[in-house]
DNA sequence: CAGCTGACGGTAG
DNA sequence: CCTACCGCCAGCT
């Protein structure tokens, strides 16, 4: 386990409960920019029965990544819908559940 | 050491 | 909305 992808897990486990943050966020907020491709990587290598909230990382466009349709996708917008989150078409309205400047800077002390 | 490979992101058409 | 490209770079082969 790599210091990093520790970091990873830590940003996506910091996401609050109704929410969602992007690949790109998560990769940010870990201190690795640029690095949203790993943060896939790192969830696709995720065991099931790992304690993680892995569903509620979306692409930035509010688009669940699995393949439509496959096994996964049904089972992200699953959990998605238990706890509240809209889920039309595989997509989540980023405007109402993404993680907006405010809360971003609350929850994770950003810069203004 | 030289490629390959992405649960990505943004742009252009 | 969709397809096509290109940039990205740690981690594997």
């Amino acid at each position: 386990m790599q210091e990093s992808h520790a970091r990873v897990y830590e940003a996506i486990a910091a996401i609050p409960r109704g929410r969602v943050a992007s690949y790109g966020a998560i990769a940010a907020r870990a201190g690795l920019p640029g690095r949203a491709r790993l943060v896939g990587k790192l969830l696709g290598e995720t065991p099931e029965g790992m304690e993680l909230p892995w569903y509620r990382v979306l692409r930035a466009s509010g688009h669940v990544a699995l393949p439509p349709g496959s096994r996964g996708f049904r089972e992200q917008c699953r959990l998605l819908r238990a706890e509240g989150i809209e889920v039309t078409n595989g997509r989540v309205p980023l405007s109402r559940f993404g993680l907006d400047a405010d809360l971003d800077r609350a929850l994770w002390g950003l810069p203004p």
